[in-house]
DNA sequence: CATGAATGAGGGTTCATTCAT
DNA sequence: CATGAATGAACCCTCATTCAT
């Protein structure tokens, strides 16, 4: 019995079957994604990602321990791949108002380009203030420099955070309908700067300053969208 | 024969049954209103709610013809009542950002003395921009006005209805929270106003104007959620 | 309390309490036999019968005990009305095969103005030939008498039932199609007879001979059908 | 790896597992049929089929999409079953009159072997002349023919087809009967021809030709039954 | 060990019957 | 006392999870 297996290196086994692994929970994931950007992430249900995946019930569970760990994990998945693709962009700026303002730029225009991923983030909601969220604490670090040095008006965080999360998932939102005029994450990035205490002329001047799109090569998840969309 | 007699009662009789019908219908919403609030509007399940409003099974259906039909209902009705108990207030003031202002302070602060409403329209989530909405299309005329008198900044209608709707959802979702400042309605309107173009002096002026609190008596769902609180 | 009422004498009001009785029983009667006849008679429901006569739910088990006794009671008191308006038109005969020819005859007719009686009888399905039946006693005897004599072939009892029943019950039910052939019934009843042993020639001609129609103005029952048809 | 191995075992796998399958679905049918055979078909519920058939709800669904799709296969394929047993035996007869009398008697005479079947035929009832059946469509031919070569009295189809139908239903009833003469779906089969227009004579001595039996053992659902009833 | 058959709790809806008013 | 509100048993259907093969 398994005449020829001891002939391969076992790391190179191990390698290949991790691989293997990690592209199938991609799968599970994408779809996922795809099933909570249409009927909201509570919707998702096994059925729907088996099939979706090309998965068998059996396997999934090797994967997730239930549906509701899948959900979950979809959430911060996505959360960690957009800040992972903002991230660079971001980090060569030093005014958090420009910071700030490429961020919901950049997130809300995903919804150009990825509308899956745009629709998923819309379908999650409004972000839980209270709880630790990595998509707000991204945000958070600028917020409180920015009230710090008087860039912004003086606030309680959570409604600097409040303006943030309303400008990227109202853009989100808007963006989507193609009917949306195509500048509308740089209207609602102006508006967050306004809400948080920047002149109106500084805030606009801000938000229109050029901005490449964000380079998606490099997440398998959001990779997969647009393959799908295709 | 029996001439006299039935004409006071009958009309009595039915008099008390529409009274009882209101009543146990109001039980119904208001229990689907605060199940929706924990778990969220599609969470609410026809178990839950005659557990929660001891009511058959039969009953139910006698007042609603789908537990789907309740969802909405609830909703409809939630805010419609907020509007009813908002518009009296709104209804004396001129200045559309005023009237925006109070609209936003209003609304938010039911989550002082109402927590299960505000949690309800918080659950509820993100107002779609696109499909009418009684909340919104009571902001939307103040924001038109606004934006054409030169009042606000020239910006899309939807821009303006996501500053408002992030400010009123933010805004309760955060005062839902015990430790959030007790003045977090006014700060938000305050910034609401400045994303529409406000100057900030301006901006803190108007949301700083003393504000009576709603007068929740003439509402039966949300003298419930009071009743149930105690 | 209660003035008037010794000076009207007791039988009367008791007799024209009786008549109202009377009325609203055959209304709800007549309300099951047309559901019955749409539906089956295992369909017919409660809601349906107190809606289409107008009764409430209490008045309903004022008349009937439940739902099944007045399907049992629909079901006897259509055999009988049959029964009692057959039996004139074929107390005046005397050859057991002519009789039966009409009770075949007329029982099937009643389709063509009585659409409604006969859809009803038609869902009731075969009869139970171990059940003691009103409808299949009313043929019993002169199949009985028929056998002895040697009019009929000799054979068992539940043989010459079952042809009768299937001569009623196929010719009713096609009847009730308006493209079927007039005379049907006449036809129905000659294969009947053929069936029971008598020569074609003889067959054709009893079940030729001409018949008046049933006089329905005496049913209760049936005339309510009628209105329901105008 | 595992070059030769799988492909046996997979091949075996399946067919095992769908022989599993069809087992269970026949476990269903049979049971549904015990029940339509008691209750009658509209009344098959889901609860007394699982509880028969020891099966859980779950499962249930993975067979048939619905209940209702469960009594429409359930009375086709009893249809079904009846034909392709009666099929072969009268395949080599050309009189029409002695392959219908075949046919009656074959179809009756399952209520002495099969009295589930029967009982299941029988509540089913007078079958709808309209729409097209699998059982009437069997007849039909050698009616249609019969008539036309002048061996049955010239009729309406209608009229024929309610003239075999008749003569199977009530036979079939009557011989679930223990006490009813063993040869009742002879004496039915004889009616039915003389119904037809064939001498009495001739129509006895088609009606009691040797017969053989069905041979059940082809029919799974039939088998079943057997089973149940030792 | 990947599979998918089986499970059963849970959710939605209907309807015959009772009973306070 | 006629009424119709209230009841709850009985149905149908879905879906997350387990487990034998």
């Amino acid at each position: 019995m398994k005449k020829s297996a001891p002939i391969l290196p076992l790391d190179h086994r191990s390698r290949v079957a991790a691989e293997r692994r990690e592209k199938m929970r991609l799968r599970l994931l994408g779809t996922a994604m795809r099933i909570g950007a249409e009927k909201g992430p509570v919707a998702i249900s096994i059925d729907d990602v088996i099939l979706g995946a090309e998965v068998s019930r059996g396997s999934f569970y090797k994967y997730f321990p239930s549906v509701d760990a899948l959900i979950r994990e979809v959430a911060t998945q996505v959360a960690n791949e957009l800040i992972q693709m903002a991230e660079p962009v971001v980090l060569g700026i030093n005014d958090p108002a420009e910071r700030l303002s490429c961020g919901i730029r950049l997130v809300s225009r995903i919804a150009l380009t990825q509308p899956v991923v745009a629709a998923f983030l819309v379908q999650l909601g409004w972000p839980n203030v209270h709880k630790p969220d990595i998509l707000l604490d991204f945000a958070r670090r600028d917020l409180l420099v920015g009230i710090k040095l008087g860039r912004f008006t003086h606030m309680p965080l959570k409604l600097a955070l409040n303006i943030v999360s309303g400008a990227v998932l109202g853009a989100a939102h808007c963006l989507l309908d193609p009917s949306t005029e195509r500048n509308f994450a740089e209207l609602s990035a102006e508006a967050a700067l306004r809400a948080l205490g920047l002149p109106a002329n500084e805030a606009k001047e801000i938000s229109t300053r050029p901005l490449l799109d964000l380079d998606l090569s490099t997440s398998a998840l959001f990779r997969g969208d647009m393959l799908q969309i295709q």
